[in-house]
DNA sequence: CGGTCCATTGACATCTTTCAAGGCTTGTGG
DNA sequence: CCACAAGCCTTGAAAGATGTCAATGGACCG
């Protein structure tokens, strides 16, 4: 079956795929116009960025990071309702009114901001602005969906391992000891963007790590040792792979899942 | 305080909002011009609607009814990511791939679809078409951030009080003993909806019914007997008057909640 | 009238959270 | 360089919430 051969074929083809080229087919597209009319931002860990700007609605394209959109109604914890990659854009009315909405940077990243009103006007005039956010908003939706079932449906591990598999192929790069990346936030923000308590999300990750499914690591970081196990545990998994991997990584897992 | 008449004005306000006029601002400024360049399809309850057109991407606009979203991962059970109302697009890239998407009409409805590309041409051209679309877009995601909180954060009783406020705030009209609606979703819908299980939900009506919040009623229907109580239920309420209910109704009950 | 489907409800199992204790990492100041 | 403090992470035990299974009952349909 020559399995070694295509062993060694699919780390190359994820260590490329993961690492060294963009991991969203939308951002290799973003329009230079953009580039023009936006606010350059850099962010810092924990940095939060208001929704608007001197009283107008505000728009927010991710070039580098994640961000996360915090929700927190009254009476009732935080969530994080999303996380946005390079390339997803953000619009302050996309939150709902009544709700304490924070859109926080997780690590250092790069975001340009801009009026709504500007980019209304933009995408009015250039039809590849209008492509490229239809699309940036089909794949976020897309994995909205994704988020929706995994909240809904999954248990514990199945939502651990989703977000695993989501950070280590947006920002994954393989290394010796299996796929590591920057886990940019704690565990309460883990929790929260699974749903789940701390406690509990640290009990998986050591059950994760006694099966080997991943490593022991430094804080803030995680490394995946057996990324198919890891895809195993997450009905997502393909599903996940398809918009964040793309086409190169797919077929290389679509066996295994 | 004179309280006597605020409640009747209350009342009346209610009705009105809930019933006599389109609940969701954005229905009433559908462009004409979508009309024209659309096919109208007629939904019976649990009809599905095939997501691609003879290989195409297809946008639908909601008229009337209340369609689902459904996603079915493998391994996973089904989970109703989304309900769109009236005035709400749907556009078949939204969904991730590799998952079992389908859209389906809970109750009676009308629809209407059109290619995708179509809507996207009619969009450049007409600034009320691309206004129009921005709307729904920001008013379903806002809807949509709220449902990850209540899946991620609620619990049981909170969900289920989230749904009926919004089922009534939405399709609800004002009758003798409360706020009465249809249920266009039998108890497993509902329950995938929510993220919980039928048996878990039917105790949660049952507890609800003890305690006076909601009616008896027929099969598929529902009836509000105390708004107030079902509000305090859910820390989504005030959220969701202002996104469903309009301005009218929001003051009216902005101090119970 | 009987059959089928769906809703309800109890008993029990399982999963998840809560609470509390202890350990590890990081940063600070001597 | 070490000691100490603060914050975060880990882990056990117990409680609570939710899911599962099975029996029952009620509504609708032929």
């Amino acid at each position: 079956m020559a399995s070694d051969a295509k062993t060694g074929d699919q780390v190359r083809t994820q260590a490329r795929g993961l690492w060294d080229t963009p991991t969203v087919p939308a951002l290799a597209a973003v329009p230079a116009a953009l580039h023009a009319h936006a606010t350059v931002l850099r962010t810092r860990r924990r940095q939060t960025l208001a929704l608007a700007l001197d009283g107008g609605e505000t728009a927010f394209i991710v070039r580098a990071g994640v961000l996360t959109l915090q929700l927190t109604l009254p009476d009732s914890s935080r969530q994080i309702v999303a996380l946005l990659f390079p390339g997803d854009v953000f619009r302050s009315n996309f939150v709902p009114p009544h709700a304490e909405a924070t859109l926080a940077s997780a690590g250092a990243g790069e975001v340009w901001r801009m009026r709504l009103a500007a980019l209304d006007k933009l995408a009015a005039s250039d039809p590849a602005v209008t492509r490229y956010l239809d699309q940036a908003l089909a794949s976020q939706l897309a994995r909205q969906a994704l988020h929706v079932a995994t909240l809904g449906q999954f248990n514990c591990e199945q939502r651990v391992a989703t977000l695993l598999i989501e950070l280590a192929l947006r920002t994954g790069v393989s290394s010796p000891g299996g796929v590591a990346f920057e886990l940019p936030f704690n565990r309460k923000d883990i929790a929260d963007y699974l749903g789940l308590n701390p406690d509990t999300l640290s009990r998986i990750m050591s059950r994760l790590k006694a099966a080997g499914v991943i490593g022991h690591s430094e804080r803030n970081r995680a490394v995946v040792r057996d990324f198919r196990a890891l895809a195993a545990r997450s009905p997502a998994a393909r599903s996940l792979l398809e918009i964040s991997g793309g086409d190169r990584i797919e077929p290389a897992l679509g066996r295994s899942v």
